[in-house]
DNA sequence: ACCTGAACACCGTTCAAGT
DNA sequence: ACCTGAACACCGTTCAAGT
């Protein structure tokens, strides 16, 4: 019917195995992925795997990478009319939504970019915006990296696991202020929304304060003195 | 020598497993924790840890806890005079320096409570004390979310992993505005350490502003329309 | 009640062998 | 170059058996 070892196609390639990953880990979360499960479902055998990556975690650094390429990072191209702050808004947004889409994927992308491509690119586009919009380089290195903890520690608290649903796992008597509705798992969604607007916006009504105190001084001296641009 | 079987006294407790549980994932990391590996370093066979614990899951949480259990609380206590901004500060930082105690752990606990005591405990607390100092309970919720969302993200970003440290992963053609300085373990920390610093007071700074704004306005007249206290 | 060895159904990875 | 089966050194957990 078929050649058995060498067919003339290739039966796998790199990117036929990171989707289909993905998908797996997608439907039945990281511990459904194994290496051998994986080659299962690509209708092969485990260690055919080993031809296209060197190991599992390079399996899942890549399919962790194609969350982060789903972050929209339009408005931080120089031509954007959006100003820094509503950038770093919108920018929020996306990115979270990117999780929200593949909760089991963020304990992975919440571990920082490592040397995922993807990962990188998010990271050196909000800086480059952000020293364009003004900010000191040493600034926006600080702004970029609070505003991945920030979207990405909210993400990990409410899309992996968050309180349980389970309500009767509290006793009221240890726990005085938290009521009974603090524990179901549908109010838990308003919650975290909540949250994440309250947050986002105290960050960058924070950071807007900080921007323009600099401005007014330092910065802007340093910068006339050295003779930068913007 | 000695009883083969059935020692008259115990050879484990639920308090020598987590002990010894939490000292290996301190050395060793969370993937050197089996129930094997755990088993032997208190000479012990494998499944005599299933006499005290349902599960190796049971035991990873029993550890975390320890960790929750090391933040302090004492600015949230009623007689304390730090007011709520300087309270959230404070207990940020205890929280913060708890988990670069243990990075191995911050992946867990940044998922959240659970069902973990000492976790439950600093979630109940913050949100008592935020509505003793006049916050909502709505606000009050999301405040001790979205803190537990930054201090969470930023120990994750930086201590787990973060950026990689052998900087000849970047090419710096792909990524123009990273410079060889982001990319050195040890310029990591100082970032790190700056973008906590200035993300917490960008939130406590923006928190403000939305607590007076809200003092001047409607939960004001809410508040003395109910007739509740302070 | 608490520990044991044996067993079950898995893992990730290496490697010589095939084509 | 790319896939295979066999093998190595592991896993978490169950369970009957011992005391």
């Amino acid at each position: 019917m078929c050649a058995m070892a060498r067919p003339r196609k290739p039966l796998l390639s790199r990117d036929l195995i990171v989707e289909t990953a993905g998908a797996l880990v997608d439907a039945e979360g990281l511990s459904a992925l194994s290496t051998r499960r994986l080659a299962a479902e690509l209708g092969v055998s485990g260690p055919s795997l080993y031809n296209h990556f060197r190991t599992k975690d390079a399996i899942l650094d890549a399919v962790a990478d194609t969350v982060s390429a789903q972050v929209d990072l339009s408005m931080f191209a120089p031509d954007d009319p959006r100003d820094w702050r509503t950038a770093l808004h919108d920018w929020a947004v996306s990115y979270r939504a990117a999780l929200a889409r593949h909760p089991h994927l963020v304990p992975l992308l919440a571990q920082g970019p490592g040397r995922r491509p993807a990962g990188l690119r998010v990271a050196d586009t909000v800086f480059g915006a952000m020293v364009r919009a003004g900010w000191p380089p040493a600034q926006a290195t600080s702004v970029g990296a609070l505003m991945r903890y920030f979207v990405t520690g909210s993400a990990l608290g409410s899309f992996a696991r968050g309180f349980v649903d389970d309500e009767t796992a509290y006793d009221p008597a240890d726990y005085p202020h938290l009521g009974q509705a603090h524990l179901l798992a549908e109010h838990r969604e308003k919650v975290d929304e909540g949250a994440f607007t309250t947050g986002l916006r105290a960050l960058l009504d924070g950071l807007g304060t900080q921007y323009e105190a600099g401005v007014r001084d330092a910065w802007g001296a340093a910068r006339r003195g050295a003779g930068q641009d913007t």
